[in-house]
Formats: C-alpha cells, sequence, structure tokens
DNA sequence: GATGAATGAGAGTTCATTCAT
DNA sequence: CATGAATGAACTCTCATTCAT
C-alpha cells in the first residue's frame, strides 16, 4: 500500500515531467503556460506546485530529466564490445537524433542554468553526459587508436558543435537525419590517429572489419 | 536642414536600436521590456513603435542588423592578401570573438525566424554572413589549397559549429577569447588538403568501408 | 456544499454582471473601464476573465441579460384576463418606463452585434422581446379587435419607434414617465379596429369597463 | 487674394468635416482615430486641431453640420405648393431615406450632446430640424386639414419614431428603402383629421375614460 | 498657418502563484 | 494530498494632443 501511493506519487511526478516537457518544447520557456502544462499531465494547476516550487523549478526538473534520459539513451546506442571509431560513430548518430527531434530543449538548456538572472551555472547533468564522450575518446587515446596529444576538450567542442549546429541546420530546412553528416564528421577524427601510418591502417583493417562483420552476422542471427 | 531632420531621426533609430540590442542580449526577447528599451534610448514608450510596428518587429531589426553588422566587420577582418588558411584564421578568431561579445543575441536569432510560432524563415542576413567563409573556401578550392572533393557545407558546419559552441563553453566559464580553440580549428582543415599519397589513399578506402559497415550496424540497431 | 459552491460562483457572476451593467450604462461601452467594473463587482480585474473572454463578450452578456430581464418583466407586468388594449396599454407603460430608466444600454445594444466589426446580428433575445407585443397583437386580431388586414410589423414599429423616441426626449428633458405618451399611443391603435363603429364601441364600453373595474377592486382588496 | 485666401481656409475646414463625417460614420466616435480623419482630410494631424480644439469639438462640428444639411435636404425635399399630407409623405420620405443612409451619425449625436460626462443639452440644430415638421404640422391645423386638439409634440414623436425604428430594422436587415413603411405611417395621420361624428365624440369619451382606468391599474400593479 | 514626430497616460489582457475548501 | 477559483502585478500597444520647426 505504501508502495502502491509511492508508485502514484511518482506517476504523477512523471507526467508532470513529460507533460512539461512538451510544452517547454513546443512553446518555449516563457511561451509554457502552467496551465496548459497541468492540462496534459492531467491535475489540477495547483498540484504542478506541489511538485515544483515555481515554474523554473519545473524547467530545472525539465531540464535535468532530458539530459539525464540523454545520458541514459547514449550509453545504451553504444556497442560495448565495439571499436573507439565505431562507438564514436554511434554516439555522433545518436546526438544528432536526438537534437533533431528535442532541439527546442536544448535551446532551452541555457535558461536553467541561470537563477534570477545570475552568471550561469555548469548543469551536472550535462557534465554527465559529456563525460561518455571523453570515456569514448580516453579510452581511443589510451588503446593508441588516438594521439597522446589529443586535447579532449577542443575536440569535444568539435564533435559536439558540429552535430549541434548541423542538427540546427537541418531542423530549420525541415529535413531529418543526413548520414553524411556524421561520416563528415568521423573523417575529421582520422588525423587525431596516431601517425605510424601504414602498419597502423593495414593492421586496423584487418581486425576492426573483421570485428564489425562478426558483430553484423550475430545481430542478423539474433533477429 | 532636411539633413538636420533626417538624421536627427536617423539617430533616434540607431539609439532604439542600440538600446534594445542590449536589453534583448540582457534579459531575453520575453524578458526584454518596452519601457526599458525606451527608457535607455532615451525616447518616449510610444516612440519606438513610430519606427517599429511592434516588439517582435523591433527584436527582427535587432536581428538583422547584428548579423549585418557581422558581415561588415568579418570582410574588414579579413587581409584581402592573405592565404586562405591565413583568412580562415583571421575568420575564425573574429567570430569567436563575436560570440564571446554578443551570444545572447545569437541565441535570440532564432526567435526573429518566427512569424507567429509559424515554422521559420531562412533569415537572408545570416545567409550573407555566411558567405563570408564559403567564399574563402571557394577560393582555396579554386587555388588547389583545398580538395576539390571538398563539401562545403559540411565543412562550414564544422567551422561554425565548433565555434559556436566553444565560445558558448567559454562564456558559461566566464573565460575569455582562446586562441588555441582556433589553432585546434585550423589544424582540422589540413586534412582537407589535397594529398598526392596512394598510401593515404588506400588508408581512405578502408575507412569508408569501416563507415559502410558502421551504418549498416547502426541501421540494425536501430530496426 | 457542491450547492453553496455554485451558489457563490452564480452569485458572483451576477455580480459581475451588475456592475458591468451599470457602468456600461453610465460610461458607454468604450469609456466603461474593466477596472472599474471589477472594483465594483468586488472582484479582482483577473476573475472578470474568468467568466467573460473579454471585453465584447461582457458587453454580450449585459445586453443579453437585459433584454431577457425586459421579457420577463413585460409578461410579468402583464395581465393575463384583460382585454387587449389593455395588455397593449400595459406594455406600452412597462416599455416606456424601461427605456426611461436604462436607455443607454437599448442604446448599446447596438454595439453587442457587432464581432469585430463585421455587419450586425439579430439577436436572439430581442426577437423574444418583440414577440410579447406581437402575441398581443395576434390575439387581438384572432379576436377580432382588430382589423386582419393588420400588418404587424409596421404596426410594431410604430409602437416601438414612438415609444423610444418618446423615452430619448423625456431622459434628455430630465422628465420622468408621462403617461399622456401612452394615451397618444394608444389612441392610433383605435385606427386597427375592425369599423363596426358604434355597436362595436358602445357593448365596449360595458363590458371593458365593467372588467377593469372589477380588476381594480381585486388588487385593492389584495393589498 | 483675401478671399482667396478665405476660400481656401474653408475649403480645408470643409474637408476635414467631410472626412470626419465619414470616419465617424464607419467607426463611431471612440473608433474614429484623428489621424485617420486628417489621412482623409489631405492634412496633417496638428492641421486638424487648429480648427477644432479637440475631438469632441470636432465631432460637435459634425453633428451640427450633418442636421443643418439634414433641415436644407429636408426644405428642399418638400414641393410648396402641395397639400399638407403630400408635403408630410415628401418629409417623410426624405428622412426615411436620410437614415437609411447616415445611421451611425444619428446614432452618434446622443455623445456630441455631452461635455464631459454632463447630463446632455438639447442640440439647436436638432430644433431646426424638428421645426420642418412643425410647421408643415401647424399649417395642417390652421387649414383644419388635422383637428385643433392634435397636440404636436406627441405627433412628432410618432412621425420621427416610427420612421427611425423602421430605418434601424431596415439598415440591420440590410434592406433598402421600404415605401410601404411611409405609407403604414400616413395611414396613422388620417385620424387626426377632424370628424364632424357626435357618436365618434361619445366613443372617445369611453376610450378616455378606459385609458384612464387603465393607468389607475398600471399603477397600482407597480405599487 | 501647417507640419508630423514625439509624448505618455491609460487601457485591456495574461498568467504565475496562492489558499480556502 | 489535490483542487481550481481568485488574485493583481506587469506587460504591450494605442492614440489624442502638443510643439519645435
Amino acid at each position: 500500500m505504501a508502495d502502491t501511493q509511492r508508485q502514484r506519487l511518482e506517476a504523477k511526478e512523471e507526467a508532470i515531467l513529460a507533460a512539461a516537457t512538451a510544452v517547454f518544447g513546443e512553446s518555449g520557456v516563457d511561451g509554457a503556460r502552467m496551465a496548459e502544462i497541468a492540462r496534459r499531465a492531467d491535475v489540477a494547476e495547483g498540484t504542478v506546485y506541489l511538485y515544483y516550487k515555481n515554474k523554473h523549478e519545473l524547467l530545472e526538473a525539465v531540464v535535468d530529466r532530458f539530459w539525464r534520459e540523454l545520458t541514459k539513451g547514449a550509453i545504451a546506442a553504444i556497442s560495448e564490445g565495439a571499436t573507439v571509431s565505431q562507438q564514436l560513430h554511434e554516439l555522433a548518430s545518436y546526438h544528432l537524433q536526438s537534437l533533431i527531434d528535442d532541439f527546442k530543449i536544448v535551446e532551452i538548456t541555457s535558461r536553467a542554468r541561470m537563477r534570477h538572472g545570475e552568471p550561469g551555472r555548469q548543469l551536472p547533468q550535462i557534465r554527465e553526459y559529456v563525460r561518455v564522450f571523453d570515456a569514448i575518446m580516453q579510452r581511443g587515446i589510451d588503446l593508441r587508436e588516438f594521439s597522446e596529444d589529443t586535447v579532449i576538450w577542443q575536440i569535444r567542442d568539435v564533435f559536439y558543435g558540429t552535430l549541434e549546429f548541423s542538427a540546427r541546420t537541418l531542423v530549420l530546412r525541415e529535413q531529418g537525419f543526413d548520414p553524411t553528416v556524421i561520416d563528415n564528421l568521423m573523417q575529421l577524427f582520422v588525423q587525431y590517429r596516431p601517425s605510424s601510418q601504414t602498419d597502423n591502417a593495414r593492421g586496423l583493417d584487418a581486425s576492426e572489419i573483421m570485428q564489425a562483420l562478426s558483430r553484423i552476422e550475430t545481430k542478423l542471427s539474433q533477429s
């Protein structure tokens, strides 16, 4: 019974959060009306304030949840056994698609960083999300697939920056997901590879191709 | 006398635009109050409406002016006789600095694209600005400093995307202009240079195969 | 408890309507300020908008209510058993008195007919009110008190037109109700009577006078 | 030259008055914008204030001019040598047509009577207009075409009231001029003609008794 | 006299937040 | 816990009127 009670509460909180995400996404922060959020969550207006002190805290919760879910999704999207390049590819695809789906929430994120016009804080949930990329890159460096000289935060800016900008362009033109964006981005990463050239290239070819093919075979036999 | 009159009008319009730019930048679109803009422009509230039909048109004018000034500044920042690489470096520096100075206006730009919640139009002023980059790149390709295969819009996304993302990071951390961001970005462009090496060509084949395989995997994991 | 709640709501709506009627009547449509209406209804400004979407809908409600109440009052003012002439007399008196009391609301009625400058609709509540007159006249025709040739809408225009014009004159001169206006109007209706003259006149005299006297006696004994 | 000057001024004043009449008629008093009136009169906004102190005085001038023109038109519409009945018919037709054409100005007239919400004055121009009817009626009485007992202001209320009400109905239904309205009205006037019949006189006595009784009843039912 | 840019008080309306039930 | 009616501060925009040119 206590469990049922708690579950009911959590379901309500989740409903509010989902409704708020939708409305914030559609109308922006200032365009979103608390009444509309309550309506979509199927609760009374006052009820929202039982869970969140005010509109801004609701926004924070929405943004927080969004990035947490994004992190969860990113981790799920990455094949654990895959090569670093493959994982980057997967992450890039996942990120681009997510941005296209929820561009507005990303834009809105900056609003959640502010407390009454104060400067702006780092959001821990975004840190967490960024760490997914950093971990892959670090592994790449550790495995010597990427040069030791690679400055992660720099290449991270290229990675996320390019995807975000491309996503905006795609959304604006009402095009959908475009794989060439990913391909183009991934090519850039080649240059970060250590320059022991031909051997490495040959070795990389053989092993990676074989690994990829075996993964495909596995998946195909599963489905 | 007629000139004095016209000059006074233009000065007033400019004052309103400047005030609006500042206030929109500080408070965002919805946070900006018309009364505050009027106060800063040292005119009565009603006067603003003599020049701009409503808040949204004022926003459009602000955004429009911003990008036009940005284009003007970019052209001025580029050394005419310089190499393509040098010009890209100059443009990148100028762009990064501008974004750091006026990040909010860039964020706000998306709002100006909408007419009462309708989809969103391409802003001609942004097109003009982007053309500055395109022209340099095209010259690079023509001069064979860059490969003929270079797809300009893709590399453009990398260029602007990276700078914008970096600027946001820098602004958020309250750091200022960081030249290493530029250096890092410029290094990426090296790879677009034409290479006469067959090894590289062979290696590239391998990587293309990898990319193709990756795409297959991605699709399989999505289905 | 649910009843108390509903009653309280209805009381509030009624208070707003009454306040609005007064303010519209005193200041006209454009002169009326929503703040004043709210103040008189003893509610906050925003509360008015919970009941009526905007000023125009409030106006419509006021006008609607006015004519409905007028209809109710007219029906109440007419003695059921009385002769047609007597009923017309009662209706005319009631109408003249009402116009004197609420002339402004009648004038304002035309404004409620418009939806944002569009042509103008027939107000159903006015139709209903007019039907009171029509019913009496029809009965008069059926009872052969009035000629079969009587065109109701024409005589109706005379009836209401004369009373309205007289009311305006009386209000303007700050005179009150003037019974001679009614007498004069009623005399006009004599001519619509079928022309079988003297007999009819005599027969009418005897019975009507007796009826009227007995009604008076009844009422006097009741009060 | 002085004449030309004066003529130019008068032409400008006339242009303003004509423009104001049109705009007041289309948009009502509060809906009319001084800027629009100036635009239509082809003068600057400030110029209007050289001729009329404020909007209200302009309104007064418009209403004043309207009734003066109406009087002029009425006099012109009446055939000098015609019978009283014929003249009444002509006046009624002219009045109905004028009301249909300029109903809004008539409605607006009441607004011009007020000085800052104060009671309301008799407009001398309306008095003048009404005198046209009165003169015809007086002549009718003098010529014994109408009974000596005729109370002019009473019959005047019937005349103008009926026409005004009919005009409103016709305008509302977007019908045009309807001659049957005039015919119906004129028929009413037959009864004011002197009758030599004693029977009628006796019958009238009876009806007067009835009316007196009715008044008593009305008062009793109101108290 | 004529202009029209400038004014600024004031209006209608919205909506985040509260609190009695 | 939940409700939703009520609040009222705050905002955008209008427009009659003024006055420097």
